[in-house]
DNA sequence: GTGAAAGCGCTAACAC
DNA sequence: GTGTTAGCGCTTTCAC
């Protein structure tokens, strides 16, 4: 473990070697090419911003020479003075998972796209971690604004609309009605749908594996379940942690807890390939003797076995419109309001039917 | 489409409404803690940098100052000053990938736990985008040092080689002989253990299905498969590109060109996952029938039908290591130098047994 | 213990 | 067209 935090001061450490073959480079600033080409800095920096009013001769004989000299324009400096460096907060957790990842793929396309860098911001534990604090780091990276793509679970947000940062915030959310500035999935509405399928192919007895329900988008899941029954019972649940494994374990104590059970909606893929392994190894027929629903359609879900009835929501497209969003309300100076459910953009997943949750 | 490049001039677009109810908060600045505690903003820069030479009495003060007015120092100010931020750079491709994506939130843990904050920098396509651009922007941002974690395709970084960023590089590498200051995955190994599994259990004819073999990874697994048979034909061979569908796809042309295969070795779990599949539906039992071997041992694998045999390799350890070296080459200002393969770290995947390649 | 001055690399606002 | 001046927010001298 390497112990950095005390070389602050700038006393390196005592065993510094330096490769002999190869000088440390300092790095060419803005002047060295003002020298050289005999003007001012300012005419140079007129050229790397492409304004019009410098000589093309000028011009020419500058571009040369920062070719030659392999410069580039430091992007701290430029973003002190113009108060504006093109990069965006991002605040991340379990990227280990296939929805928050997904959804930065979409940011960093649409970022990229429109010119920013992204400062990611990482919430190791999101039901206690100081959102304050990750905020701070951000914003000291001046970047323009910020998005939010961490679990709402407990309070972790609610610091956030006490202290709005100075710069403009946009949520992903995993609900419908949420509170600020939102690009929101309908969560209940897909899992609904699932059940609702369930239902149609005539499965009488559901129950369900949920995700950790501190956090929004596994309960969210799970009310829309139960919406689309009459009545539900503390037997047909139970909470897996999103892997494989808690699915086969969860559905094992499903059988155990609610035999009459004929079907079962895992709120994730994973959940639901480990529910379908562990019903192939009991003996159950899957779909014959249970249904299986799972969430995300995962790539691969069409290939499980049998193949996966799951609901497809469009994680990436919702980075994407995050960060369009995040950039309109950069340009337009609009600031994060309290209260804007109507102007929050709402996605709706899609189910996908296959042969888990289909008889023949 | 957001349009953003024209606006870097400053002239804002028509539209622009600003909510009234909150006015934008300028930024807090060092100056303004100074002037409230009747200080100089050297006496409040020692107490941020947490200097011995302040008066206890005035140091309270000043930290009850900052903590009222919500200061948070400038991270660009600052490091624009001490030419050192805490930031190191990542090149990353392709991280809807297993691999990469581990690799990243193993970066990220060693980065975050030595207080480093990390600029990604992300390369679209790997066999022609421009590396000398991407390289510019990460320096651009004073990063410390680059940690290279793209695919090894082509000449991408023979560009590295002639033009040698003023910061270290460190390499994370899919081959055992790298020649830049690296931490490897021996994936050549990992495959020709795979591949004399299957040779153990009894299968005599192997096939393979490869990922892109532009990318080194991919050619490294490829040649590990090829090391453990006397001979290959090109029969056994069939390119896929990751997905599970493309190793549906390849396990039905290989039956076709390579009717006496028992066997197939395909080179993700995803692959294999979908080779499973089509030998399930074109009646091969697996294993009897044809033994089928993965890489990679995602969480799921374990759960498929039946459980997959693969190699594990410690991705997120990798990540980890190459930021401590690449911290310990900061520290000691070590600059990359060209060829050392003895130095760079050798990591060994290991081969995890479960059904698919064991009869009973 | 504390402050004044200079400067990091760049650009905005004005001059000429 | 081009140069000068000032300043972004902070830290590093070096005074006192």
């Amino acid at each position: 473990m390497l112990a950095l935090t005390g070389t602050l001061t700038g006393t390196l450490t005592t065993s510094q070697k330096r490769s002999d073959d190869m000088a440390l480079k300092k790095q060419i600033t803005i002047d060295q090419v003002a020298q050289q080409a005999g003007v001012s800095t300012q005419t140079v920096s007129r050229v790397l911003n492409n304004r019009p009013d410098v000589a093309a001769s000028t011009r020419q004989r500058i571009q040369e020479i920062i070719r030659q000299l392999g410069y580039q324009p430091s992007a701290i400096a430029r973003g002190l003075t113009r108060r504006r460096n093109h990069s965006l907060g991002v605040i991340v957790t379990e990227l280990e998972q296939y929805g928050p990842m997904r959804r930065l793929l979409g940011i960093k396309e649409a970022a990229t796209a429109a010119g920013y860098s992204l400062h990611l911001g990482f919430m190791e534990h999101p039901e206690s971690d100081d959102v304050q604090a990750l905020l701070n780091d951000l914003l000291s990276w001046q970047v323009e604004g910020i998005i939010w793509t961490a679990p709402e679970v407990g309070n972790n947000w609610s610091a956030l609309e006490n202290n709005m940062p100075p710069v403009p915030v946009i949520l992903i959310s995993e609900r419908a009605d949420s509170r600020l500035a939102a690009v929101a999935l309908d969560n209940r509405w897909g899992a609904r749908s699932a059940t609702e399928h369930l239902l149609e192919q005539g499965y009488k007895n559901i129950g369900i594996i949920t995700g950790p329900l501190a956090w929004d988008v596994a309960h969210e899941r799970y009310q829309g379940w139960q919406s689309a029954l009459l009545e539900v019972h503390e037997r047909q649940v139970v909470a897996g942690d999103w892997s494989a494994t808690s699915g086969e374990r969860g559905l094992r104590q499903l059988i155990e807890q609610y035999p009459e059970m004929d079907a079962v909606f895992a709120c994730n893929d994973q959940m639901a390939l480990g529910a379908i392994h562990a019903a192939n190894e009991m003996g159950l027929q899957v779909p014959r003797h249970l249904g299986v629903v799972g969430f995300d359609n995962r790539p691969e879900s069409a290939y499980y076995c049998p193949p996966l009835t799951t609901v497809q929501h469009p994680l990436m497209e919702q980075g994407k419109l995050a960060v369009h969003k995040l950039l309109e309300m950069i340009e337009t100076h609009q600031q994060t309001t309290r209260i804007i459910p109507s102007e929050g953009t709402v996605l709706k997943p899609r189910l996908i039917i296959r042969k888990s949750s289909v008889e023949n």
